[in-house]
RNA sequence: AGCCCCGUGGUGUAGAGGUAGCAUCAGAGACUUUGGAUCUCUUGGCACCGGUUCAAAUCCGGUCGGGGCUACCA
């Protein structure tokens, strides 16, 4: 029996509803995601692309790709393969429908022609600064152009000489001719073609003038039988220009939806913030984990279960807001608690030796991979008389609420023992080891006569350790909304703690077998992933997120009370 | 200022004239060989004013608030 609760649907799913009942495209659902080949991909365009492409899959239809390559000036070819392969891995197949704007460059001139041939578009020598001139302000209608009447005749010679390479670049544009008191700026007569002698990545030197955005997205929209064109919000004020174009052409013409893009708090999303960061040499690389970009998120540990979770958890709406950046470490976690094998691993080490215990013993203990999925199996974990904890722990004077190790106190060493501390040695008054005991008859971690104790604490075996490199990341910035500061560049609030690197930590001997990319957790501290720059004698592993923990909340209310 | 869009717990969302729901966060408890996970409970919201109606988060009008637009970028 299914639950007969029907989902909730977002304001885009109940338009295309509407559509399926009505029969407005023939029952098909058809969309695209058209990146611009001049970045890489980070979350939001992740949301962008669970829309487009997850919508068109629940309704059974198609999704496109097609980079938006209509500007020779800033597109590269290297951004293609980076946004293609970062798509695959978010899970998406666009099969063989990968197109791009200038594939359509021909068609495009011939419908340009076809609007100049109705009066409805015309060439203007204004230079940049005149058209900007003549375009008014929000406030006050523009001007005619003094080009704006010349002859159907004369405008088709002209914009064929302009294709021609007859003239300079900004020498002439072809325009829409609409309405230059427009309310709507979009609609004061549009550029539709600037002149461009530059090389493109895709037609080479055919093209010496390039369509303009809001001439070009409509019909690569329509050419391609596109029936939902979902973008972002700042297009709402293009729509009617989009509808315009295709109307006055008669031809297909499908709907341009437009939400809210995403926002994240203690993170920047747009490009051009991004690239500062990376050329001012503040991060890495555009890969690095602390970035919001998908080869950051994926190196950090991000599965793509995770982020595509994320994105659809979201939801889909046209109020601007900013997603609490915890939800997305929620939904990291939701996913990786079900997937990730547990490893023993020590981040700060202290050393500790039991002293019954004898010096040449080793005893292997099972431990569960996953207790979430028994399919995981077991392990083996190495067990002897000098072993390494986590130095927080321990505590010679343990507060309120501290339920680890102390002296005199004791705890459970997971699948092993429980230990109690006899003595904390110090040099110059820095703890630099630990005795203690064990109880053999918890041997495994359960006491025969019932007792129970706080805590489990996990461990390394000294001799059997691996050493690693273990990168800690946290949150980029130390304020949720880094532009929205007043008298602070965004720059200036970078979190200094957003990177640490601890470079003595002690890991169980199976850690060795994980491959780089490998996501795992180390019990009580969090999830991480192998580094690629991870070599034969060097472990490097990025922490992802640390576990929720309660404690780390009781020990900052403490503080606060002193 | 003109035009367009939008206001539901702290945050993200559902609700389409009839008991304001979900998720997350926060708080409390249960359970626990991860202070993880899981489970239970609790706090907390319809921006404001007026109108229509037996009944308004929902429809209408206004006010206030937020966002977008003034590139030969996308």
């Amino acid at each position: 029996m299914v639950s007969t609760a029907t989902p909730s649907k977002d304001f885009i799913r109940q338009i295309i509803d509407e559509d399926n009942r009505t029969g407005k495209y023939g029952g098909g659902v058809h969309t695209r995601f058209p990146p611009e080949p001049n970045g890489f991909l980070h979350i939001g365009h992740a949301k962008a692309i669970c829309v487009n492409f997850g919508i068109a899959e629940e309704y059974g239809g198609k999704y496109n790709l097609r980079f938006d390559d209509t500007n020779p000036l800033k597109e590269e070819d290297i951004y293609i393969k980076s946004i293609m392969d970062d798509i695959k891995w978010l899970g998406f197949d666009w099969e063989d429908r990968l197109y791009y704007g200038s594939d359509y460059f021909d068609q495009m001139y011939d419908y340009a022609v076809d609007l100049v041939k109705k009066g409805k578009a015309y060439v203007d020598d204004l230079s940049a600064e005149e058209i900007k001139e003549l375009r008014g302000n929000v406030t006050t209608p523009g001007k005619d152009s003094p080009y704006r009447e010349r002859s159907v005749e004369e405008n088709l010679d002209l914009f064929n000489r302009m294709k021609a390479g007859e003239f300079a670049d900004g020498e002439k544009v072809l325009r829409a001719k609409i309405d230059m008191a427009h309310p709507n700026m979009n609609m004061r007569d549009p550029i539709m073609y600037r002149i461009l002698h530059a090389t493109h990545h895709n037609t080479g030197d055919k093209w010496c003038i390039y369509p303009m955005y809001d001439w070009a997205h409509g019909l690569e929209d329509s050419i391609e039988g596109i029936t939902h064109s979902l973008c972002s919000l700042e297009f709402e004020n293009h729509r009617p220009l989009y509808d315009w174009f295709l109307i006055e052409l008669g031809v297909y013409r499908p709907i341009q939806i437009e939400f809210a893009r995403l926002n994240l708090t203690y993170t920047v999303m747009s490009k051009r913030k991004l690239l500062e960061l990376v050329k001012g040499g503040l991060v890495s690389g555009w890969d690095d984990p602390r970035l919001p970009t998908i080869r950051g998120m994926k190196k950090r540990g991000y599965s793509t279960a995770s982020i595509r979770n994320f994105c659809d958890r979201i939801g889909i709406a046209k109020v601007n807001s900013t997603v609490d950046i915890e939800f997305l470490e929620h939904c990291v976690r939701d996913d990786l608690n079900k997937t990730s094998p547990r490893f023993m691993g020590v981040l700060n080490p202290l050393k500790m030796v039991i002293e019954n215990y004898p010096e040449d013993k080793v005893e292997e203990f099972e431990a569960i991979n996953n207790p979430e999925d028994e399919s995981a199996g077991t392990r083996k974990v190495p067990f002897s008389r000098v072993l390494y904890i986590e130095r927080d722990d321990f505590m010679e004077d343990p507060p309120k609420k501290f339920y680890r190790l102390a002296p005199g106190r004791e705890v459970r060493f997971r699948y092993a023992y429980f230990v109690t501390c006899k003595e904390a040695v110090k040099e110059n008054g820095e703890i630099v080891e630990l005795r203690c005991t064990i109880d053999p008859e918890t041997h495994g971690g359960n006491a025969p006569d019932g007792r129970k104790v706080k805590s489990t604490l996990h461990w390394v075996s000294e001799s059997h350790a691996l050493d690693a490199e273990v990168r800690l990341y946290d949150r980029l910035f130390t304020v949720p909304d880094p532009l929205g500061q007043k008298d602070a560049d965004f720059k200036d609030l970078i979190n200094p703690d957003s990177l640490r690197i601890l470079t003595s930590c002690k890991v169980e001997p199976a850690v060795r077998d994980l491959k780089a990319f490998d996501r795992f957790q180390f019990e009580r501290l969090g999830y991480f992933c192998v580094d690629p720059d991870t070599t034969e004698e060097n472990i490097v592993l990025n922490r992802t997120v640390e576990l929720r923990d309660p404690w780390a909340k009781i020990q900052k209310q403490q503080q606060r009370k002193k």
